[in-house]
DNA sequence: TTCCTATACTTAACTTGTTAACGAAAACAC
DNA sequence: GTGTTTTCGTTAACAAGTTAAGTATAGGAA
């Protein structure tokens, strides 16, 4: 007799713990991949990103690769002293930063990049890509959900 | 001139970041909600889990609320002393540790279970009802693609 | 100009994620 | 039964998540 007067959606139908446990059977096939080119997966987030931008503000950065301010700040040091990406000062301003991927980093991607498609093409095999495909889209769209 | 010899499919169609995308922007509304009871997303999904079962090994406890074992041992200890859970030993197996939810948990879980079922339903309405039916379907299915 | 507010990071403090190694107890040989 | 292998949980070490506060610069109002 554990039911509360409420009864709260039992945790198999909780959306964000469904969508925590699809990302991690997910993950699980890519963070090998990852590891054995020495990188983890927010570092691989922040050079894909960047690659695909010539340059790119901090903020802008951290947006799009879906990773908060104070952990870029911490991740840019390591990141730079691997020679994957660049900084330098905006000098229109002062406050931003300024973040190029570097040649090794492209070297990086590239190398990591084969293996990656491998990993999502097993996933469509398995999953079919309609699925992948209609599920990306239900994705897209759940993300527009405004914050308030 | 960015692109590298292999073109990578490009971040905004990565699988593994629509799926952190769209946990985040659902996760923004909860967040809050839990806040505002004391808890963090972690220990809500803790109690809730064992709050489905009368007792629960520490194992399978992480397993069902995708927490590794190494962050569940830390979080017990802050669990027991906030009296949400309870500890005991396993006679049978003296390596297995027996949890249980305790009534300050399930007073948490009464008392914050109507404020995550409107965000549930806010969610609802906004996405749609199907949408997120067919989602919820589309993401149990891909939580079973086995880690290699 | 001066002041007020907003923006772009950074720092700090604490929690959790992640991997690897470790200790103890059970299960399974033989 | 002794020895080996699994399993369960803990510890350690470092990175990232999260919130709040701080610093410097920019932009705008007066």
């Amino acid at each position: 007799m554990t039911a509360p007067t409420q009864t709260p959606g039992d945790t198999q139908k909780s959306l964000p713990m469904a969508l925590l446990r699809a990302r991690e059977a997910v993950m699980a096939r890519f963070r090998p991949v990852l590891a054995r080119h020495g990188i983890n997966e927010q570092q691989w987030r922040v050079i894909r990103v960047l690659a695909e931008m010539d340059t790119m503000d901090a903020t802008e950065l951290a947006t799009r690769a879906n990773i908060l301010a104070p952990s870029l700040t911490r991740m840019i040091k390591a990141l730079v002293e691997q020679g994957l990406i660049a900084v330098a000062k905006n000098p229109a301003d002062a406050r931003r930063l300024t973040l190029t991927i570097a040649p090794r980093g492209l070297a990086l991607i590239a190398s990591a990049t084969p293996e990656s498609l491998q990993v999502a093409a097993d996933i469509d095999a398995w999953f079919g890509a309609d699925n992948t495909a209609q599920l990306r889209h239900l994705l897209d769209r759940l993300s527009q959900f405004p914050p308030d």
